[in-house]
DNA sequence: TCACGGAATATTTTT
DNA sequence: TATTCCGTGA
């Protein structure tokens, strides 16, 4: 091998990777510690099925974001030679999406489905929701938020809805009825419309593989090298894609870490990655133990953590690194001192010349950061938060969005109720008699210009109209079609929002992105499913290189990170672990393998911070203990200090 | 029927 | 912090 290749294989990888890397026939699964290596491992081995002359388009390289697979691939190129991008990589949406166009007949369904993403499908919610009307009154009812974790429960579990409510919705026990209502309510509304969500796009691939075996052997033969990356966070629905797709041919790799499992509350299933040796007989395991990120010290606590998991490939994580200081439990007097003790030292490690952008505090929560961004800004360290808005998220762009799905989908209702509201003098109450004169012409969107009704005789109304004739008048091409929506939503934006000059930006964006397109569908579909990863307002982007700012996550956030020093804050029972996994021993777990990954994020420093007497409101608890985690651990690998003032 | 203001509330969120 | 819910007055 060495021979002829001008790839450094040996020099590059450690003995582990290296067999990873040449095992390129049949079932492999790597179990990959945290910080090991395990994204050169795949990057490498792209380059060299490549290089053994693979064909690249028969190479399919599933990962769980869209960002994960571009990068290796780029990698793998830079190693090798762009043949690498040719590799048909992406997330197991996007593949779904693209079999779907081509077999959605074969399920029943339109190929010119429109996609659904996570605030579209609870926007729907919302408004089935509303439309209960045995609903209102019961002022405890779950929100649209709740109601779509519960279908999408039901479906990534393969459960039914009464048993993710009884099991873990307890508390909607007596609205069970009505949840079950709005969820069939919600399913025939998805039918009608062609509309799919994120999780049909998984369960209709995996009807059409498993229903259609013709056309699942043409899918298979066409790829016959798969790599799966995360696999620890997989679903039952992914992993029955994955194992009708390697039956023929069986040459299948994942790669994941059950410690980090960390996505159940989605749908996630760990068992995945232990029981796939039982579904692909003969795999061969390797186990990357070797790590590159931390120091001793801080693995001799991770090893610890994660040790009184019970259920695990045991694996023990090692560095060749010398030296490393101890990690820290520091006891704090409330939750204030809680964020000045941190604010304190990392004012310290700053001036010591570790930059802010290396410097991360981690939280199980989101809003358990709150009291400590009011203290980082008076004490005038800037700081970003990850996770945040996302581009399509941002209401003035989802605003812009909805007339540009009108167009492809003219009985879209959220889409009509969206622009809608946005003109004043017009509420719930008379779009609704708009989108039913739109319904009621079958014709295109044709009811907006006979609608009769109180309130629409306003300017507004009028604009929106003109909007529409001008779209209809003429054959625009996709930029063109954005720029008139624009003209038309500006004075709106300006009138709605205080900081529109920031917000038209982002709409100068959008325009630059569709300029790519040649038709708004496409268009449409890539902003559900590969949106542009900039996030908006002052929160940091995930490819916004490391600049001058404190990082504050949450765990979940974090995962696949690093930094030279974390903090993590309320390390206290109860907070984290979280008072709501206290009464499930699978909960209890998933919360032990969140707080090995972020624990194991850090390079040099490591402290975990508990105010030691916290009133919690809604269990009428006062927490007071140090996470159970880490509170036995003995000193000489957990330090111990207490700061009061 | 709509618009607005104040109160209540919150676990985590790759697509 | 920010979103959502609910009640009130126009």
């Amino acid at each position: 091998m060495k021979a002829n290749s001008n790839i450094p294989y040996h020099e590059a990888l450690n003995p582990s990777q290296l067999e990873a890397v040449n095992f390129t026939e049949g079932p492999l699964l790597v179990i990959a510690g945290a910080g090991s290596g395990k994204t050169r491992a795949l990057t490498y081995r792209v380059a060299r099925f490549v290089e053994k002359g693979v064909a690249p388009g028969s190479i399919l390289l599933l990962t769980f974001t869209r960002k994960a697979s571009f990068e290796m691939l780029k990698r793998a190129a830079l190693l090798l030679d762009n043949r690498c991008e040719k590799v048909a990589g992406g997330t197991f949406h996007s593949f779904a999406n693209t079999v779907l166009r081509k077999y959605a007949p074969n399920v029943g369904f339109n190929p010119d489905y429109s996609i659904l993403d996570r605030a579209d499908s609870e926007s729907l919610i919302s408004m089935l929701r509303k439309e209960m009307t045995f609903v209102a009154g019961h002022r405890s009812f779950p929100r649209k938020q709740t109601l779509a974790n519960i279908f999408g429960r039901a479906v990534n579990k393969a459960l039914p809805i009464e048993l993710v409510i009884l099991n873990d919705y307890p508390h909607f026990a007596h609205h069970t009825e009505a949840i079950i209502a709005i969820s069939n309510d919600y399913k025939k509304h998805k039918a009608e419309h062609s509309f799919l969500d994120y999780d049909d796009l998984l369960v209709y691939l995996k009807t059409l593989l498993k229903d259609h075996s013709d056309i699942c052997r043409s899918i298979s033969s066409t790829y016959r090298y798969l790599m799966i990356d995360e696999y620890q966070d997989t679903n039952l629905i992914q992993a029955e894609i994955i194992r009708l797709l390697a039956a023929s041919h069986q040459n299948v790799m994942v790669v994941g870490d059950d410690s980090q499992s960390i996505y159940a509350f989605r749908g996630a299933n760990f068992k995945n990655i232990m029981k796939f040796p039982e579904i692909f007989p003969g795999t061969h395991i390797i186990r990357l133990e070797e790590n590159y990120r931390s120091t001793q010290p801080i693995l001799n606590l991770t090893n610890v953590i994660i040790a009184q998991a019970t259920e695990k490939y045991s694996k023990t994580l090692f560095t060749r690194r010398p030296g490393g200081s101890l990690p820290v439990l520091v006891s704090a007097g409330n939750e204030n001192s809680q964020a000045r003790f941190v604010a304190e030292e990392i004012r310290k490690l700053n001036q010591s010349g570790v930059p802010l952008g290396q410097i991360a505090v981690l939280f199980r929560a989101n809003f358990h950061s709150f009291d400590l961004e009011i203290e980082l800004s008076r004490d005038g360290i800037p700081f970003a938060k990850t996770g945040g808005f996302k581009f399509t998220e941002s209401a003035h762009i989802k605003d812009v969005l909805a007339h540009l799905k009108v167009l492809c989908n003219p009985y879209d209702r959220i889409s009509w109720y969206r622009i809608l509201l946005l003109l004043s003098r017009i509420g719930p109450k008379t779009a609704q008699n708009i989108y039913a004169a739109i319904l009621a012409e079958q014709e295109g969107y044709k009811g907006l210009f006979t609608v009769k009704a109180k309130n629409i005789l306003t300017g507004d109304f009028q604009r929106l109209k003109y909007l529409f004739e001008f779209l209809d008048s003429k054959t625009m091409s996709v930029a063109q079609t954005g720029e008139a929506v624009l003209n038309y939503y500006t004075p709106i934006l300006k009138d709605k929002y205080d900081d529109h000059p920031k917000r038209t930006k982002d709409l100068e964006h959008l325009l630059t992105i569709m300029e790519r397109y040649l038709n708004i569908e496409s268009f449409l579909t890539d902003m559900a499913l590969e949106p542009p990863s900039t996030s908006i307002n002052n929160s940091l982007s995930l490819d916004d290189p490391g600049d001058g700012r404190l990082i504050l996550s949450t765990v979940h956030s974090a995962k696949g990170l690093e930094w030279h020093t974390v903090f993590i804050i309320w390390a206290l029972d109860g907070r984290f672990p979280s008072i709501h996994a206290l009464h499930s021993s699978e909960d209890f777990e998933e919360e032990l393998r969140l707080m090995y990954v972020a624990a194991t994020r850090a390079r040099e420093n490591l402290f975990f911070i508990y105010p030691g007497q916290v009133y919690d409101r809604t269990s009428g608890m006062v927490l007071s203990r140090p996470s159970s985690f880490i509170a036995d651990i003995p000193d000489n690998i957990l330090a111990r200090i207490s700061y009061e003032q």
